[in-house]
DNA sequence: GCGCGTTACTAACGCGAGTTAGTTCTCCCA
DNA sequence: TGGGAGAACTAACTCGCGTTAGTAACGCGC
């Protein structure tokens, strides 16, 4: 190992300044309240600069009773996290929002299965967490918060008391299918993002149905399937969905990932988009406009569903009041892949 | 803010199971030269478990030297961070590894220009630092690295004296063009991934001319051009690209996504892949195998990259020898968007 | 009954800050 | 000349844990 010269302490600051430490941290930290004259601190911060001092971050977090880092908690699987384009994205947004609020991200990435994240709170290595992704049957989550732990939910979780961030999946489906409906669909089918028992899958498809409803279109079941995470999925999916006696001339995809799938399913079908069937899409990944054909999806805010957890804590740190539920609005993008059905004669 | 009961320190483990405080920290760090009794043990053990006992991270940081945690650099801009495909991948491979040494992962996303990250190092909150995506021009990294501070670097840069992990990008490179070549391609083009100060880019560039010198085939300048991360950019390269007055039958295009872009760019003039232009791309994203036709490519294993360096650097700081240069292998995919080229004859 | 080696512990210091409760000047006014 | 009020500091405690140096009790051989 290369030798390293010894880091300076505030007390060599001190020494160098010829006052005592405690001057040294009321000026470093700008304490107003102790009237320090200019002299006296322009002295220290020279010695500061001088010695290179920067302040021990354990020394501090012990001292101050916080370690001003907040936890990242990734509750994916790796093939979830690979799949995810936009994960990425949202922690970019969470760490400058963290940033800004003084704060340092530290990122567990945990398999939905095993690992506990506890430790993380009770060791007080982090002030607060970001659960991303929760799941109902999280036990660990349930207790942090009963325990009145500083916790922001990225995604929903009914029955949690912990301030959430997400969008409203629901209703941004809902605006999707309305889209297709819109256009003079009415056998429209869906693809599911992943399986039902993930809040987000089964809000999209809450959407889907509800639009239907409110067009008077009659569900039927066999036009659903459960896609889950990544194109092969939606190729599966779609390939089925082809397969129906009753053809569809739409499809709502609740991920463009899984739509990606689908495309391809439609494409070796012999069938055209948006010629034969649409195809909306859901999230918006930076691909999205660049399908064949453009995908018509729905813009998830990545970005700003990080930022606005990270806020959300930072705030909650501070003492600040926290709104219970943040939900980011969505925007339907209308490109390509979607268009009149074939036949269609005008009027619903 | 909810009520929370206090934490217990290792005094009161200590109180409950009758003995010291030295003892405890004896037990629970399985001090062996010790000898306490498996009574004693037992009972600690179970004082601990009683009271919930979690030791105070920054009070065993600033007592043991050591934060036990690792920090990673991500030197890239938001824009790249949201192309990258990979990068989720390669922090599980990081997080993973870093976990087994027993540390904790830090994230800190840079934009490019601006921030400094010596800080992490200076302030003891990091152990050591793993820099992905390191600049030439990085002069707050050749400080650090000067210092003896330990640094992996993810990525390549010459005459920084820092152990670093990647992936062979120029042989790479050179396979996929060889790959062309031996189906008789002769005009060949060649769109990057990113600017040439890039070394990665700057090497896969090298490798296609290597294939090309290693076949007698003339370069013509004019075939190389730049992209830049995104789909767009390949969009427009290979548009003008199909601007040339002698026509390319084949394209080594250095990242998936710019070669989504360079394959609807070619949809888009009317030609057919791999009939009219064979494609050959590099990274293997997930969506590559599905992409029209699927595409053929090179793989780069994120996530083993991201477990190496995390290994290096856990290895560093266990004072175990590290290599200085560690090059994961790649692999060339063969799927649908390379063939022999039309009018081809046979030999070459 | 003394010395010696184990065994089973503990007292006390140090890590590097933040912070509370003073203390020492100086100056001013009565 | 004495007292009070700021101004400008500082001594000393605290945070929770790791660790070194040391002690007390016990057994054992001679």
């Amino acid at each position: 190992m290369t030798q390293r010269k010894q880091r300076a302490t505030s007390a060599d600051v001190a020494a160098r300044a010829g006052v005592s430490r405690t001057t040294v941290s009321f000026v470093l930290n700008a304490k107003a309240d102790a009237g320090i004259p200019p002299g006296t601190r322009r002295r220290i911060e020279e010695a500061a600069r001088e010695l290179g001092y920067h302040p021990h971050g354990a020394a501090r977090a012990l001292a101050g009773g916080t370690s001003q880092t907040i936890g990242l908690v990734l509750r994916q699987s790796a093939e979830q996290v690979a799949a995810d384009a936009l994960l990425a994205e949202t922690l970019w947004g969470v760490a400058s929002e963290a940033r800004t609020g003084g704060y340092r991200v530290l990122v567990e990435p945990l398999s939905p299965d095993g690992g506990r994240y506890s430790e993380l709170l009770l060791s007080q290595r982090v002030d607060g967490l970001i659960v991303s992704g929760p799941r109902v049957d999280d036990e660990e989550l349930v207790a942090l918060v009963a325990d009145g732990f500083p916790i922001i939910l990225q995604g929903s979780l009914p029955d949690v008391a912990a301030p959430s961030v997400d969008i409203d999946n629901r209703a941004a489906a809902r605006t999707a299918v309305e889209h297709l409906i819109g256009l003079g669909h009415r056998r429209i089918g869906c693809i599911t993002n992943a399986p039902l028992a993930y809040t987000a899958a089964a809000d999209r498809v809450a959407g889907y149905r509800e639009a239907l409803a409110g067009a008077g279109i009659r569900l039927d079941p066999d036009l659903v399937i459960e896609g889950a995470f990544d194109a092969a999925s939606g190729y599966v999916a779609m390939t089925s969905l082809l397969a129906a006696r009753n053809p569809i001339t739409a499809v709502f995809v609740a991920s463009d990932i899984v739509a990606f799938g689908a495309l391809r399913a439609l494409r070796e079908g012999g069938l055209r988009v948006p010629t034969d069937v649409s195809v909306v899409g859901f999230d918006d990944i930076p691909l999205a406009r660049h399908f064949d054909p453009p995908l018509t999806t729905i813009r998830l805010p990545a970005n700003a569903l990080g930022a606005a957890a990270g806020r959300a804590l930072v705030d909650r740190l501070a003492g600040r009041p926290t709104s219970e539920r943040t939900l980011l609005p969505t925007e339907l993008i209308v490109r390509e892949s979607t268009a009149v059905p074939r036949n269609h004669t005008g009027g619903p």
